[in-house]
DNA sequence: ATATTTCGAATGAATATTCATTCGGTTAGA
DNA sequence: TCTAACCGAATGAATATTCATTCGAAATAT
Protein backbone atom coordinates (compact mmCIF):
# COMPACT_ATOMS: atom_id res chain seq x y z
CA UNK A 1 0.00 0.00 0.00
CA UNK A 2 1.07 3.54 -0.85
CA UNK A 3 2.67 5.72 1.84
CA UNK A 4 0.53 9.21 2.80
CA UNK A 5 2.85 12.16 1.90
CA UNK A 6 2.72 15.74 1.67
CA UNK A 7 0.33 17.50 0.06
CA UNK A 8 2.09 18.58 -3.53
CA UNK A 9 0.36 21.22 -5.61
CA UNK A 10 2.90 21.81 -8.22
CA UNK A 11 1.37 21.25 -11.77
CA UNK A 12 2.78 20.53 -15.06
CA UNK A 13 1.88 23.11 -17.64
CA UNK A 14 2.08 21.21 -21.12
CA UNK A 15 0.60 21.35 -24.50
CA UNK A 16 -2.50 19.27 -26.11
CA UNK A 17 -2.55 19.38 -29.69
CA UNK A 18 -6.00 19.34 -31.13
CA UNK A 19 -6.07 18.56 -35.42
CA UNK A 20 -8.36 19.67 -37.06
CA UNK A 21 -9.97 19.49 -40.66
CA UNK A 22 -7.94 22.86 -41.15
CA UNK A 23 -5.55 24.09 -38.36
CA UNK A 24 -3.96 23.02 -35.36
CA UNK A 25 -5.03 24.46 -32.36
CA UNK A 26 -2.87 24.58 -29.45
CA UNK A 27 -4.22 24.61 -25.74
CA UNK A 28 -2.36 24.71 -22.26
CA UNK A 29 -4.06 22.55 -20.25
CA UNK A 30 -3.18 22.08 -16.28
CA UNK A 31 -2.76 18.75 -15.61
CA UNK A 32 -1.06 17.99 -11.96
CA UNK A 33 1.35 15.95 -11.09
CA UNK A 34 0.26 14.50 -8.04
CA UNK A 35 -2.88 12.76 -8.31
CA UNK A 36 -2.79 11.75 -4.60
CA UNK A 37 -2.43 14.67 -3.59
CA UNK A 38 -5.23 16.36 -5.50
CA UNK A 39 -7.36 13.24 -3.95
CA UNK A 40 -6.42 14.19 -0.52
CA UNK A 41 -7.43 18.16 -0.65
CA UNK A 42 -10.67 17.00 -2.48
CA UNK A 43 -11.34 14.44 0.24
CA UNK A 44 -10.17 17.17 3.58
CA UNK A 45 -12.45 19.73 2.08
CA UNK A 46 -15.51 17.91 1.29
CA UNK A 47 -15.39 16.06 4.21
CA UNK A 48 -14.93 19.07 6.34
CA UNK A 49 -17.92 20.57 4.45
CA UNK A 50 -20.10 17.68 4.48
CA UNK A 51 -19.13 15.09 6.54
CA UNK A 52 -17.57 11.70 5.95
CA UNK A 53 -21.04 9.83 5.07
CA UNK A 54 -22.01 12.70 3.17
CA UNK A 55 -19.29 12.49 1.23
CA UNK A 56 -19.48 10.44 -2.19
CA UNK A 57 -16.36 8.57 -3.51
CA UNK A 58 -17.48 10.05 -7.05
CA UNK A 59 -17.87 13.69 -5.20
CA UNK A 60 -14.63 13.52 -4.30
CA UNK A 61 -13.09 12.18 -7.83
CA UNK A 62 -14.98 15.03 -9.17
CA UNK A 63 -13.50 17.49 -6.64
CA UNK A 64 -10.14 15.91 -7.28
CA UNK A 65 -10.50 16.07 -11.14
CA UNK A 66 -9.25 12.14 -11.18
CA UNK A 67 -11.13 9.21 -12.19
CA UNK A 68 -12.99 7.47 -9.47
CA UNK A 69 -11.08 4.18 -10.26
CA UNK A 70 -7.90 5.99 -9.38
CA UNK A 71 -8.50 6.63 -5.48
CA UNK A 72 -8.76 3.27 -5.06
CA UNK A 73 -5.05 2.93 -6.73
CA UNK A 74 -4.62 4.27 -3.51
CA UNK A 75 -6.51 3.33 -0.85
CA UNK A 76 -8.22 0.35 -0.40
CA UNK A 77 -11.81 1.83 0.07
CA UNK A 78 -13.40 5.10 1.71
CA UNK A 79 -12.71 3.75 5.24
CA UNK A 80 -9.24 3.54 4.67
CA UNK A 81 -9.01 6.99 2.97
CA UNK A 82 -10.58 8.95 6.13
CA UNK A 83 -8.90 6.64 8.42
CA UNK A 84 -5.67 7.76 6.57
CA UNK A 85 -6.69 10.92 5.98
CA UNK A 86 -7.43 11.41 9.64
CA UNK A 87 -4.11 10.05 11.42
CA UNK A 88 -2.06 12.01 8.84
CA UNK A 89 -3.78 15.54 10.08
CA UNK A 90 -3.99 14.51 13.82
CA UNK A 91 -0.45 13.63 13.42
CA UNK A 92 0.94 16.77 11.91
CA UNK A 93 -1.05 19.13 14.12
CA UNK A 94 0.30 17.20 16.93
CA UNK A 95 3.44 17.76 15.55
CA UNK A 96 3.50 21.44 14.93
CA UNK A 97 2.54 21.75 18.24
CA UNK A 98 5.18 19.46 20.06
CA UNK A 99 8.18 20.58 17.68
CA UNK A 100 9.21 23.95 19.26
CA UNK A 101 7.15 23.66 22.72
CA UNK A 102 8.73 25.76 25.17
CA UNK A 103 9.14 23.21 28.21
CA UNK A 104 11.66 25.66 30.18
CA UNK A 105 9.34 28.89 29.83
CA UNK A 106 6.21 29.58 31.97
CA UNK A 107 2.74 28.29 32.15
CA UNK A 108 1.58 31.05 30.74
CA UNK A 109 3.89 31.28 27.69
CA UNK A 110 3.18 27.77 26.68
CA UNK A 111 -0.48 28.56 26.72
CA UNK A 112 0.42 31.68 24.69
CA UNK A 113 2.31 29.05 22.37
CA UNK A 114 -0.70 26.57 22.13
CA UNK A 115 -3.15 29.24 20.95
CA UNK A 116 -0.94 30.68 18.65
CA UNK A 117 0.21 27.31 16.57
CA UNK A 118 -3.73 26.31 16.86
CA UNK A 119 -4.61 29.26 15.26
CA UNK A 120 -2.01 28.99 12.67
CA UNK A 121 -2.39 25.58 11.65
CA UNK A 122 -6.16 26.61 11.16
CA UNK A 123 -5.35 29.40 9.27
CA UNK A 124 -3.10 27.41 6.74
CA UNK A 125 -5.26 24.29 7.14
CA UNK A 126 -8.53 25.06 7.82
CA UNK A 127 -10.15 22.09 5.90
CA UNK A 128 -7.89 19.72 8.17
CA UNK A 129 -8.31 21.79 11.10
CA UNK A 130 -12.42 21.11 10.50
CA UNK A 131 -12.06 17.90 9.28
CA UNK A 132 -10.56 16.63 12.60
CA UNK A 133 -12.84 18.44 14.80
CA UNK A 134 -15.58 17.17 13.10
CA UNK A 135 -14.66 13.68 12.95
CA UNK A 136 -13.17 13.24 15.78
CA UNK A 137 -15.93 10.83 17.51
CA UNK A 138 -17.19 9.25 14.07
CA UNK A 139 -18.02 5.74 13.79
CA UNK A 140 -15.84 4.75 10.61
CA UNK A 141 -12.57 5.65 12.91
CA UNK A 142 -10.40 2.72 13.41
CA UNK A 143 -8.64 2.43 17.39
CA UNK A 144 -5.30 3.87 15.56
CA UNK A 145 -7.29 6.46 14.35
CA UNK A 146 -8.68 6.71 17.98
CA UNK A 147 -5.58 6.68 19.68
CA UNK A 148 -4.16 9.64 17.28
CA UNK A 149 -6.73 11.87 18.46
CA UNK A 150 -6.54 10.99 22.15
CA UNK A 151 -2.33 11.52 21.67
CA UNK A 152 -3.22 15.01 20.61
CA UNK A 153 -5.64 15.70 23.70
CA UNK A 154 -3.50 14.01 26.13
CA UNK A 155 -0.57 16.77 24.68
CA UNK A 156 -2.41 19.42 26.46
CA UNK A 157 -2.85 17.01 29.70
CA UNK A 158 0.76 17.66 31.12
CA UNK A 159 1.06 21.13 30.82
CA UNK A 160 -2.54 21.62 33.12
CA UNK A 161 -1.93 18.82 35.17
CA UNK A 162 1.89 20.32 35.80
CA UNK A 163 -0.35 24.00 36.75
CA UNK A 164 -2.52 22.29 39.20
CA UNK A 165 -0.20 21.09 41.09
CA UNK A 166 2.28 23.91 41.27
CA UNK A 167 -1.20 26.35 42.14
CA UNK A 168 -1.35 28.06 39.10
CA UNK A 169 -4.21 26.38 37.83
CA UNK A 170 -8.15 25.24 39.19
CA UNK A 171 -8.51 21.83 40.76
CA UNK A 172 -10.84 20.75 38.16
CA UNK A 173 -10.90 17.66 36.44
CA UNK A 174 -8.44 18.10 33.61
CA UNK A 175 -11.01 17.04 31.07
CA UNK A 176 -12.93 20.24 32.21
CA UNK A 177 -9.98 22.13 31.83
CA UNK A 178 -9.44 21.25 28.28
CA UNK A 179 -13.27 21.80 26.99
CA UNK A 180 -13.18 25.50 28.73
CA UNK A 181 -9.55 26.00 26.66
CA UNK A 182 -10.14 24.21 23.55
CA UNK A 183 -13.72 24.23 22.66
CA UNK A 184 -13.71 28.24 22.23
CA UNK A 185 -10.55 27.86 19.73
CA UNK A 186 -13.40 25.50 17.79
CA UNK A 187 -16.12 27.46 17.69
CA UNK A 188 -14.42 30.61 17.09
CA UNK A 189 -12.89 28.80 13.66
CA UNK A 190 -16.15 27.99 12.25
CA UNK A 191 -17.15 31.14 13.09
CA UNK A 192 -14.39 32.99 11.05
CA UNK A 193 -14.79 30.08 8.44
CA UNK A 194 -18.36 31.03 8.16
CA UNK A 195 -17.25 34.74 7.28
CA UNK A 196 -18.82 35.77 10.86
CA UNK A 197 -15.74 37.19 12.40
CA UNK A 198 -12.31 38.07 10.72
CA UNK A 199 -9.18 36.24 12.67
CA UNK A 200 -7.04 39.40 14.14
CA UNK A 201 -3.49 39.41 16.41
CA UNK A 202 -5.62 41.31 18.82
CA UNK A 203 -8.42 39.14 18.84
CA UNK A 204 -6.11 36.11 19.52
CA UNK A 205 -4.33 37.89 22.55
CA UNK A 206 -7.85 38.49 24.11
CA UNK A 207 -8.89 35.08 23.85
CA UNK A 208 -5.67 33.76 25.13
CA UNK A 209 -6.25 36.57 28.79
CA UNK A 210 -9.51 34.82 28.67
CA UNK A 211 -8.83 31.36 28.47
CA UNK A 212 -6.04 32.44 31.13
CA UNK A 213 -8.52 33.92 33.41
CA UNK A 214 -10.81 31.46 33.29
CA UNK A 215 -8.82 28.57 34.29
CA UNK A 216 -5.74 30.15 36.43
CA UNK A 217 -6.49 30.67 40.07
CA UNK A 218 -7.51 34.14 40.89
CA UNK B 1 -49.39 17.97 7.21
CA UNK B 2 -49.35 16.35 10.58
CA UNK B 3 -48.31 18.58 13.21
CA UNK B 4 -45.66 17.94 15.67
CA UNK B 5 -46.28 16.98 19.12
CA UNK B 6 -45.34 16.06 22.42
CA UNK B 7 -43.42 12.70 22.80
CA UNK B 8 -45.83 9.83 24.64
CA UNK B 9 -44.35 7.09 25.52
CA UNK B 10 -47.58 5.59 26.98
CA UNK B 11 -47.94 1.94 25.90
CA UNK B 12 -51.09 -0.04 25.36
CA UNK B 13 -51.45 -3.59 27.11
CA UNK B 14 -54.14 -5.81 25.46
CA UNK B 15 -54.54 -9.65 25.19
CA UNK B 16 -54.22 -11.19 21.70
CA UNK B 17 -55.84 -14.08 21.46
CA UNK B 18 -54.34 -17.04 19.14
CA UNK B 19 -56.37 -19.87 18.66
CA UNK B 20 -55.06 -23.44 18.22
CA UNK B 21 -56.30 -26.63 17.82
CA UNK B 22 -57.14 -27.62 21.19
CA UNK B 23 -56.14 -24.59 23.10
CA UNK B 24 -56.52 -20.69 23.57
CA UNK B 25 -53.62 -19.38 24.26
CA UNK B 26 -53.51 -15.93 25.57
CA UNK B 27 -50.58 -13.33 25.29
CA UNK B 28 -49.57 -9.92 26.38
CA UNK B 29 -47.91 -7.98 23.58
CA UNK B 30 -46.48 -4.52 24.15
CA UNK B 31 -47.80 -2.25 21.76
CA UNK B 32 -47.71 1.70 21.59
CA UNK B 33 -50.49 3.53 21.03
CA UNK B 34 -47.81 6.69 19.62
CA UNK B 35 -46.05 5.60 16.58
CA UNK B 36 -44.79 9.15 15.99
CA UNK B 37 -43.25 9.82 19.34
CA UNK B 38 -41.49 6.40 18.83
CA UNK B 39 -40.18 7.31 15.17
CA UNK B 40 -38.91 10.99 17.25
CA UNK B 41 -37.03 9.38 20.17
CA UNK B 42 -35.62 6.55 17.35
CA UNK B 43 -34.51 9.20 14.90
CA UNK B 44 -33.39 11.89 17.79
CA UNK B 45 -31.12 8.92 19.15
CA UNK B 46 -29.57 7.28 15.96
CA UNK B 47 -28.97 11.01 14.94
CA UNK B 48 -27.22 11.90 17.61
CA UNK B 49 -25.19 8.75 17.82
CA UNK B 50 -24.61 8.63 13.64
CA UNK B 51 -25.25 11.40 12.35
CA UNK B 52 -27.88 12.13 9.48
CA UNK B 53 -25.84 10.71 6.72
CA UNK B 54 -25.04 7.78 8.77
CA UNK B 55 -28.54 6.96 9.82
CA UNK B 56 -30.94 5.33 6.73
CA UNK B 57 -34.98 5.15 7.16
CA UNK B 58 -34.68 1.60 7.39
CA UNK B 59 -32.68 2.31 11.04
CA UNK B 60 -34.76 4.74 12.29
CA UNK B 61 -38.41 2.02 11.28
CA UNK B 62 -36.65 -0.94 13.22
CA UNK B 63 -35.20 1.25 16.11
CA UNK B 64 -38.79 2.77 16.22
CA UNK B 65 -40.50 -1.02 15.89
CA UNK B 66 -42.65 0.42 12.92
CA UNK B 67 -42.42 -0.44 9.32
CA UNK B 68 -40.35 1.55 6.80
CA UNK B 69 -43.94 2.96 5.07
CA UNK B 70 -45.06 4.29 8.40
CA UNK B 71 -42.17 6.98 8.53
CA UNK B 72 -43.79 8.61 5.36
CA UNK B 73 -47.08 8.78 6.35
CA UNK B 74 -45.76 11.22 9.07
CA UNK B 75 -42.91 13.01 6.93
CA UNK B 76 -42.24 13.87 3.27
CA UNK B 77 -38.99 12.29 3.23
CA UNK B 78 -35.53 12.52 5.35
CA UNK B 79 -35.18 16.03 4.88
CA UNK B 80 -38.24 16.74 6.19
CA UNK B 81 -37.60 14.11 9.18
CA UNK B 82 -34.41 15.89 9.80
CA UNK B 83 -35.71 19.55 9.87
CA UNK B 84 -38.59 18.97 11.62
CA UNK B 85 -37.00 17.62 14.54
CA UNK B 86 -34.50 19.88 14.52
CA UNK B 87 -36.82 22.73 14.63
CA UNK B 88 -38.90 20.91 17.19
CA UNK B 89 -35.76 20.61 19.22
CA UNK B 90 -34.41 23.88 19.18
CA UNK B 91 -37.73 25.29 20.02
CA UNK B 92 -38.33 23.36 22.86
CA UNK B 93 -34.12 24.22 24.06
CA UNK B 94 -34.82 28.25 23.80
CA UNK B 95 -38.39 27.75 25.39
CA UNK B 96 -36.83 26.64 28.25
CA UNK B 97 -34.03 29.28 28.00
CA UNK B 98 -36.67 31.79 27.82
CA UNK B 99 -39.98 30.73 29.93
CA UNK B 100 -38.45 31.89 32.75
CA UNK B 101 -35.73 34.30 32.46
CA UNK B 102 -34.79 36.60 35.29
CA UNK B 103 -34.42 39.62 33.58
CA UNK B 104 -34.00 41.77 36.21
CA UNK B 105 -31.56 40.08 37.99
CA UNK B 106 -28.31 40.32 37.87
CA UNK B 107 -25.73 39.73 34.90
CA UNK B 108 -24.32 36.68 36.77
CA UNK B 109 -27.14 35.69 38.24
CA UNK B 110 -28.68 35.27 34.55
CA UNK B 111 -25.69 33.80 33.66
CA UNK B 112 -26.07 31.21 36.39
CA UNK B 113 -29.75 30.50 35.19
CA UNK B 114 -28.47 29.63 31.93
CA UNK B 115 -25.99 27.13 32.86
CA UNK B 116 -28.14 25.78 35.05
CA UNK B 117 -31.30 25.31 32.64
CA UNK B 118 -29.12 24.18 29.74
CA UNK B 119 -27.33 20.98 31.44
CA UNK B 120 -31.08 19.96 33.00
CA UNK B 121 -32.06 20.20 29.74
CA UNK B 122 -29.19 18.19 28.44
CA UNK B 123 -29.76 15.76 31.74
CA UNK B 124 -33.27 14.96 30.72
CA UNK B 125 -32.79 15.02 26.97
CA UNK B 126 -29.34 13.89 26.32
CA UNK B 127 -29.97 13.00 22.43
CA UNK B 128 -32.00 15.84 21.30
CA UNK B 129 -28.99 18.37 22.96
CA UNK B 130 -26.19 16.42 21.26
CA UNK B 131 -28.76 16.19 17.80
CA UNK B 132 -28.91 20.20 17.71
CA UNK B 133 -25.22 20.70 18.55
CA UNK B 134 -24.10 18.30 15.90
CA UNK B 135 -25.92 19.12 13.11
CA UNK B 136 -26.81 22.68 13.52
CA UNK B 137 -24.74 23.22 10.40
CA UNK B 138 -25.42 20.42 8.32
CA UNK B 139 -25.64 21.03 4.74
CA UNK B 140 -29.61 18.79 4.36
CA UNK B 141 -31.07 22.04 6.88
CA UNK B 142 -33.56 24.59 5.08
CA UNK B 143 -34.08 28.25 5.82
CA UNK B 144 -36.63 27.39 8.87
CA UNK B 145 -34.11 25.51 10.86
CA UNK B 146 -31.34 27.46 10.36
CA UNK B 147 -33.35 30.44 11.52
CA UNK B 148 -34.34 28.74 14.42
CA UNK B 149 -31.13 27.92 15.65
CA UNK B 150 -30.25 31.33 14.95
CA UNK B 151 -33.24 32.56 17.40
CA UNK B 152 -31.51 29.65 20.03
CA UNK B 153 -27.74 31.65 19.69
CA UNK B 154 -28.90 35.16 19.24
CA UNK B 155 -30.74 34.81 22.75
CA UNK B 156 -27.48 34.87 24.72
CA UNK B 157 -26.72 38.06 22.73
CA UNK B 158 -28.91 40.30 24.71
CA UNK B 159 -27.47 39.42 28.34
CA UNK B 160 -24.02 39.91 26.37
CA UNK B 161 -24.47 43.06 25.13
CA UNK B 162 -25.57 44.55 28.25
CA UNK B 163 -23.28 43.43 29.91
CA UNK B 164 -20.88 44.83 27.39
CA UNK B 165 -22.67 48.22 27.48
CA UNK B 166 -22.87 48.59 31.10
CA UNK B 167 -18.93 47.64 31.91
CA UNK B 168 -19.52 44.05 33.08
CA UNK B 169 -18.27 42.57 30.14
CA UNK B 170 -15.29 42.55 28.25
CA UNK B 171 -15.17 44.40 24.67
CA UNK B 172 -15.20 41.15 22.34
CA UNK B 173 -17.08 40.56 19.37
CA UNK B 174 -20.25 38.65 20.62
CA UNK B 175 -19.94 35.69 18.84
CA UNK B 176 -16.62 35.59 20.40
CA UNK B 177 -17.90 35.81 23.91
CA UNK B 178 -21.23 32.89 22.79
CA UNK B 179 -18.01 30.79 22.15
CA UNK B 180 -16.31 31.12 25.38
CA UNK B 181 -19.29 30.78 27.57
CA UNK B 182 -21.58 28.31 25.08
CA UNK B 183 -19.09 25.96 23.85
CA UNK B 184 -17.35 24.50 26.47
CA UNK B 185 -20.74 23.36 27.54
CA UNK B 186 -20.78 21.41 24.47
CA UNK B 187 -17.35 19.38 24.97
CA UNK B 188 -18.58 19.11 28.74
CA UNK B 189 -21.73 17.57 27.84
CA UNK B 190 -20.09 15.25 25.26
CA UNK B 191 -17.36 13.99 27.64
CA UNK B 192 -20.34 13.33 29.71
CA UNK B 193 -22.08 11.27 27.79
CA UNK B 194 -19.22 9.30 26.86
CA UNK B 195 -18.75 8.45 30.18
CA UNK B 196 -15.53 10.18 30.46
CA UNK B 197 -16.72 12.26 33.48
CA UNK B 198 -19.33 12.80 36.06
CA UNK B 199 -21.87 15.46 37.05
CA UNK B 200 -22.03 17.17 39.93
CA UNK B 201 -23.38 20.16 41.29
CA UNK B 202 -20.15 21.26 42.26
CA UNK B 203 -18.92 20.82 38.58
CA UNK B 204 -21.49 22.93 37.73
CA UNK B 205 -20.62 25.70 39.91
CA UNK B 206 -17.15 25.80 39.32
CA UNK B 207 -17.93 26.18 35.56
CA UNK B 208 -19.60 28.95 35.92
CA UNK B 209 -17.17 30.97 37.91
CA UNK B 210 -14.29 29.62 35.22
CA UNK B 211 -17.23 31.24 32.27
CA UNK B 212 -17.46 34.17 34.64
CA UNK B 213 -13.52 34.85 35.24
CA UNK B 214 -13.46 34.33 31.06
CA UNK B 215 -15.50 37.38 30.25
CA UNK B 216 -16.00 40.09 32.96
CA UNK B 217 -13.85 42.76 33.43
CA UNK B 218 -11.44 41.94 35.78
C1' DA C 1 -77.56 -4.07 20.53
C1' DT C 2 -75.74 -5.74 16.23
C1' DA C 3 -74.31 -5.57 11.60
C1' DT C 4 -72.37 -2.88 7.90
C1' DT C 5 -69.73 0.64 5.96
C1' DT C 6 -66.19 3.90 5.94
C1' DC C 7 -61.79 5.77 7.10
C1' DG C 8 -57.16 6.20 7.51
C1' DA C 9 -53.09 4.53 10.03
C1' DA C 10 -49.93 1.02 9.26
C1' DT C 11 -47.40 -2.21 6.66
C1' DG C 12 -43.57 -4.21 3.98
C1' DA C 13 -42.75 -5.85 -0.58
C1' DA C 14 -41.62 -3.59 -4.90
C1' DT C 15 -39.36 0.09 -7.32
C1' DA C 16 -36.17 3.74 -8.16
C1' DT C 17 -32.08 5.72 -7.02
C1' DT C 18 -27.57 6.31 -5.21
C1' DC C 19 -23.23 4.69 -4.09
C1' DA C 20 -18.91 1.98 -3.24
C1' DT C 21 -16.22 -0.86 -5.66
C1' DT C 22 -14.49 -3.49 -9.73
C1' DC C 23 -12.47 -4.21 -14.04
C1' DG C 24 -11.11 -4.02 -18.82
C1' DG C 25 -8.95 -0.95 -21.46
C1' DT C 26 -6.01 3.37 -22.25
C1' DT C 27 -2.26 6.42 -21.48
C1' DA C 28 2.20 8.06 -20.09
C1' DG C 29 6.65 7.42 -18.76
C1' DA C 30 10.85 4.49 -18.31
C1' DT D 1 8.19 -2.60 -25.21
C1' DC D 2 6.87 -2.83 -20.57
C1' DT D 3 4.97 -1.26 -16.34
C1' DA D 4 2.45 1.55 -13.39
C1' DA D 5 -0.91 5.07 -13.24
C1' DC D 6 -5.18 6.24 -14.68
C1' DC D 7 -9.87 6.23 -16.26
C1' DG D 8 -14.95 5.84 -16.07
C1' DA D 9 -18.55 2.65 -17.54
C1' DA D 10 -20.50 -1.39 -15.41
C1' DT D 11 -21.97 -3.89 -11.35
C1' DG D 12 -24.34 -5.09 -7.43
C1' DA D 13 -25.42 -3.86 -2.84
C1' DA D 14 -27.58 -0.51 0.00
C1' DT D 15 -30.90 3.00 0.41
C1' DA D 16 -34.90 6.12 -0.11
C1' DT D 17 -39.38 6.13 -1.50
C1' DT D 18 -43.83 4.33 -3.29
C1' DC D 19 -48.01 1.85 -3.21
C1' DA D 20 -51.44 -1.82 -3.06
C1' DT D 21 -53.24 -3.96 0.66
C1' DT D 22 -54.49 -5.03 5.54
C1' DC D 23 -56.79 -4.17 9.65
C1' DG D 24 -58.77 -2.04 13.66
C1' DA D 25 -61.78 1.42 15.09
C1' DA D 26 -65.29 4.74 14.52
C1' DA D 27 -69.52 5.96 12.30
C1' DT D 28 -73.77 4.66 10.55
C1' DA D 29 -77.57 1.86 9.56
C1' DT D 30 -80.65 -1.95 10.86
Amino acid sequence: SIQFHKFNLTYLFFYVIFLNENSFEYEVTKMSKDKQGDIIVAALKLFAERGYDGTTIPMIAKQAAVGAGTIYHYYENKEALVNSLFVHCVTELTEVLISQFPHTKTLKEQFFYIYQHLFNYAKENINAFLFINSHESGHYLDEHSRLSFQRFLSFFNESLEKGKRDGYIRALDTSVLISIVYSPILMLIKFINKGLLTYSDELLEKLIESAWDAIRII
